[in-house]
DNA sequence: GCGACTTTGTGCATCGGTTCACAAAGGGCT
DNA sequence: AGCCCTTTGTGAACCGATGCACAAAGTCGC
């Protein structure tokens, strides 16, 4: 048995979604040139409690040194590595409305690792505009598009109905990521991750606990 | 103990995230005129699994009938008078840039029991504009719209930066529901719902896996 | 009216994730 | 060089959520 075990295989999927929140968290240290933080004060950078903090990492490796903390470069690397964002992934956008156009012109995720690669739409109107310097292309060619620009992740905002046809195409061809901001549920063999933005979800839940907190602990009026 | 509690109080959040789901397939399926439907066919519908439906399910009441399933515009009626969907909610889009113009266009929640009350910005450019048949107001009237329009959902579309800010200022009216797109962690009282979408986060997670799919199995190599 | 069949509602085992709390590690100060 | 202080990494208890599996309930056909 070595001492160090670079990386472990299999990572729960709660840490994976918390890495880009620490990674976040560091790049804005790192650019206010803090060179080293304990998993304390990062822990209330990112919003979480410490010792969750500690254990996510503990998953990477042991990349703290005790008494100290752990040192920004480094773990932005080991972070970034551990994600996949050290190379370079090409993202097509399919389906140019007002969702599509908002998320090709957004610089943020640009910024680390993603590069928008292709627009795709099926409306002629909009089919060979130019939209963030990039050409739109008509549906036909979107298998071709992906092959050729080497798309791995694809981006769904097309109207609900369109969404599962859409769908079928990209993993036909290969595709196995999938961002969906459709409000459907997509049917997909279990090869491929789907991760769905549902705007409408977030805001029911917001209103269920809102109702909560107007009549809750006083409206103790039981309606039978 | 009475024999039927109309409504247990204590939903669990797994079950109320999943709620808004289940209502979006019961109303397609009353629009397809359905009338009646299973557990499992709703489950499958929903994507999840028909037992964790009915336990759900079984938190708002008992309003299945054994050997038939649930009457759809009856379990429609429950779920969103559970979710507070039969009053209407006014909502304020703060930064009405790229993402807020997107929103504010958007259909879909206005559908049900949302409505855009009411659009902020801090750019004199568009400060005065008119969005979606919505003038544009200025930043420095945050309040004072938020009060006169009764809004009490806030959803913020600003930059990084200004995020913060605004966010206290609603607080500081009395809005305790907040749905954030931008890509900082706010820090609100405990009386505060904050919900957030962060699509560089699911990017991030989607090239996690991908990474894994694409190494994954074959490449042992160990990199000590 | 009765029996067979369907489907709900839930008890229970299990699982993944969170949090506490502390021993071990390491740096820095004297 | 040795001691003290800080902070990591993790064992273990706890908590909520999941999914199986089945008894109870209720419908429908005969
Ligand atoms: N705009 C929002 O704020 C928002 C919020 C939440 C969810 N959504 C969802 O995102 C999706 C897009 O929303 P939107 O507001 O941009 O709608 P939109 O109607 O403005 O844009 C949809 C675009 O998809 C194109 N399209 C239609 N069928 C297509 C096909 N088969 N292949 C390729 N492109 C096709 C259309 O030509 C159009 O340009 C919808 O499913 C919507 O429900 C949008
Ligand atoms: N566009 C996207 O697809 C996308 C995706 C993910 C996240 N986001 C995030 O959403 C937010 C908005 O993105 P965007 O692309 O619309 O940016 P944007 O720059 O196009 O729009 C921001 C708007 O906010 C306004 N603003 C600035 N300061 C303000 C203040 N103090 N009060 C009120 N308004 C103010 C600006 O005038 C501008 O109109 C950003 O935080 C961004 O990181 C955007």
């Amino acid at each position: 048995m070595s001492p160090s075990q670079p990386r472990d295989r299999g990572i729960p999927e709660a840490t994976v979604a918390r890495l880009p929140l620490y990674l976040r968290a560091l790049h804005g240290m790192a650019e206010r040139g803090v060179a080293t933080v304990s998993s304390e004060d990062l822990a209330v950078a990112a919003g979480v409690n410490s010792a969750k903090l500690r254990k996510d990492l503990s998953h990477l490796g042991s990349y703290g040194t005790r008494g100290v903390g752990y040192d920004v470069e480094y773990l932005v690397y080991q972070i970034s590595r551990e994600l996949g964002l050290t190379q370079d992934w090409a993202v097509a956008i399919v389906g140019v409305g007002n969702l599509g156009r908002a998320l090709a012109n957004y610089g943020g995720f640009v910024s680390r690792g993603f590069r928008v690669a292709a627009l795709v739409d099926a409306d002629p109107e909009v089919v060979g505009d130019t939209i963030a310097g990039l050409n739109v292309e008509h549906i036909d060619e979107l298998e071709a598009v992906i092959k050729r620009r080497g798309v791995s992740i694809v981006v769904l905002a097309t109207p609900a109905a369109a969404a599962q046809e859409v769908c079928d195409r990209v993993i036909a061809v290969g595709v196995t990521s999938i961002l969906n901001f459709a409000p459907v549920v997509l049917s997909v063999p279990d090869t491929v991750d789907v991760r769905k933005v549902d705007l409408s979800i977030e805001l029911q839940i917001l209103a269920f606990h809102e109702q909560r907190k107007a009549g809750g602990p006083l409206m103790a009026v039981d309606s039978q």
